[in-house]
DNA sequence: CGCAGACTTGACCGCGCTCAATGCGAGTGG
DNA sequence: CCACTCGCATTGAGCGCGGTCAAGTCTGCG
C-alpha cells in the first residue's frame, strides 16, 4: 500500500477471524477450523479510517484486497471525461478491491464514508493458501462470479430504468444488506450523501431529492436527511421491478 | 447443460490447444508445454451453433464455461420488466460463463450472433487443474478480475455518456479486439444488429442509426449495414473521451 | 454567530424515446 | 422472373423525463 493514510491503530498481526460477528458474511464460512488459523495468520486486521480517506487509490500497487469490519465504503473511478464516478458501496462483511486481485494496480479507489475499519487480505498469501485450500479457492471464485454478476445486474440497472426504478432498487438493497446483518431492513441511515447517490445511479442530484420527495408523499418511505423508514417494502418492490410499464 | 442444441459437430474429446491460433488471448498461456496436455484432456472442442441458437440458457445448471473459437456470441439476462438486456459480446480468444463459475446455474443466457464455435471448459475439472496449477489459478483470477472491471467500465459507460460517445466507445472496442487477433482494426463487420447495439448501450434502435449516420456524414466512418470502416480513429476517439464536455 | 456543505424546490429546455412510415436486401414460392 | 414476405435499417415529427441553472433552506461545526 506504500503509505497508508489515516491508520490510526496500530495493526495487530493476526486476526480472530472465529469470533468475528461477520465471519458468516465474509471468508471463513468456507474455511474448519484447522484451516482458519492459517487464515488468521495471514489476515491483518485492525485499519482505522476516517470520513473522506482513502483506502487505496486508483492505480496504487494492488497487493491487498480488504474486508470491511465496521462503517461504509464507496469505490469508484475515474471515467472518461476525467470524473470520479462511484463503482459500489460496501457495507461490514463485504469485500473491496477483489476486481484487482491477480492485477498490478487497484483500478478504482475506495474511501470511507464514515469512521471504518477494515480486514487487510494481502492477495499473494490468499492466492497461496487458495491453492491449497479448494474450498477456499472455491470460495473466492464465488465472490469474483458474484461481483461480476452484481456490475452486470448494476448496468442494467442503469441502462433502461427510470429514476424511480433505480432509487427504489438501491433503497431495496441496502435494506436487504442491513437484514443480512441482523440490523433493521425497514429503518436504517444511509452511509452516503444524496450526490454520491445519484453519482453511482447515473442521474443528477435534484433528481435524486425530487424522487424521494415524491416517494414520501406517496407513504413509501419516511425520509429525513439519511434516516431513512421504508413504510411499503412491497410497492417499493413494484416501483423497482417496473411495474406497470407495459414492454414487449 | 442437459441437452445441447444445434451441436452439428462430434464433440472431438481432447482439444489441441497448443495448435490453436487464439492460444494466446485464451487459456493456455498461462502453463507449459507438460501442463498444456491436462487441460487439452479437460477441454471439449468441436461444439457449434447456428446463428440464434443458445449455447447456454440462464438458469441452466452451470457445468461449463465456452471459450469462442470462431464467429460471435451475445450473453443476455432478464431484466427486472422481463426482458431481455445484452450484457455482452464476445469474440474468438474470448470466455463466456465465467460469471457463474462456482455457481449452481447460469446467470444469464449465451447465443450465437453467426455460425460459432466453442470449446467447452467443465468448471470442475477446471477448479481441480487450478488447484494443482498456481498458474492457471492465477490466469482464472485474472479473467475474472478483468470480468469484473469490464462491467464496472460498461456501467460507467451507460451512467452518464450520450449516445454518440457510447457508440464511439463500442466501435473503438470492437476495433481493438478484431486487432488482437490480427486482423484489420479499420474495417470490419459487425456481428450484431442495430437493435442488438441499442440494447446493449441502452438506447432506441433509432438513435443507434441516427448517430451512425451523423458519424458518417462528419466523415468519421463509412458504414453500410454491417460493414463499417472507420476513417477518422482519432475523432472517434475523442468522441469516446467526451471531449469538449465541461465537467466539474 | 457565520460559513460551508448538504439538501430541497422551482422553472426551463434538450437529448433521446416513441410512434409511424418508408426503404432495402435476402429468402421463398408460384 | 416477379410478387410477396419478413427482418433489419433508416428517417421524420412530436413529446416527456430528467438535466441544468438558480435560489433558497437546513444542518453541523469552528
Amino acid at each position: 500500500m506504500g503509505q497508508l493514510i489515516g491508520k490510526t491503530e496500530s495493526p495487530a498481526l493476526g486476526a480472530s477471524c472465529h469470533r468475528c460477528s461477520l465471519s458468516n458474511l465474509c471468508l471463513p464460512l468456507a474455511v474448519n477450523a484447522e484451516d482458519m488459523k492459517r487464515l488468521e495468520n495471514i489476515i491483518q486486521q485492525g485499519r482505522s479510517f476516517n470520513r473522506g480517506e482513502n483506502i487505496f487509490k486508483q492505480s496504487d500497487p494492488a497487493q491487498s484486497c480488504f474486508a470491511v469490519r465496521s462503517g461504509a465504503v464507496k469505490t469508484t473511478m475515474l471515467n472518461s471525461s476525467g470524473e470520479e464516478q462511484i463503482t459500489g458501496f460496501f457495507l461490514p462483511g463485504e469485500i473491496i478491491g477483489l476486481e484487482s486481485i491477480s492485477c498490478a494496480r487497484h483500478a478504482c479507489s475506495a474511501s470511507a464514508l464514515e469512521r471504518t475499519s477494515v480486514c487487510e487480505l494481502p492477495t499473494n498469501h490468499m492466492e497461496e493458501l487458495a491453492s491449497t485450500l479448494p474450498s477456499l479457492q472455491h470460495h473466492f471464485f464465488g465472490l469474483l462470479g458474484a461481483e461480476i454478476q452484481n456490475s452486470q445486474q448494476h448496468a442494467m440497472l442503469l441502462s433502461k430504468n427510470t429514476a424511480e426504478e433505480r432509487i427504489a432498487s438501491l433503497l431495496l438493497s441496502l435494506s436487504s444488506r442491513f437484514e443480512r446483518r441482523r440490523l433493521s431492513s425497514r429503518e436504517f441511515t444511509l452511509p452516503m450523501t444524496r450526490s454520491d447517490i445519484s453519482n453511482f445511479l447515473g442521474l443528477a442530484v435534484e433528481t435524486v431529492s425530487r424522487v424521494m420527495a415524491r416517494f414520501q408523499t406517496q407513504g413509501l418511505i419516511q425520509a429525513k436527511g439519511r434516516e431513512v423508514t421504508l413504510l411499503e417494502v412491497e410497492s417499493l418492490r413494484e416501483v423497482a421491478l417496473s411495474f406497470g410499464r407495459a414492454r414487449s
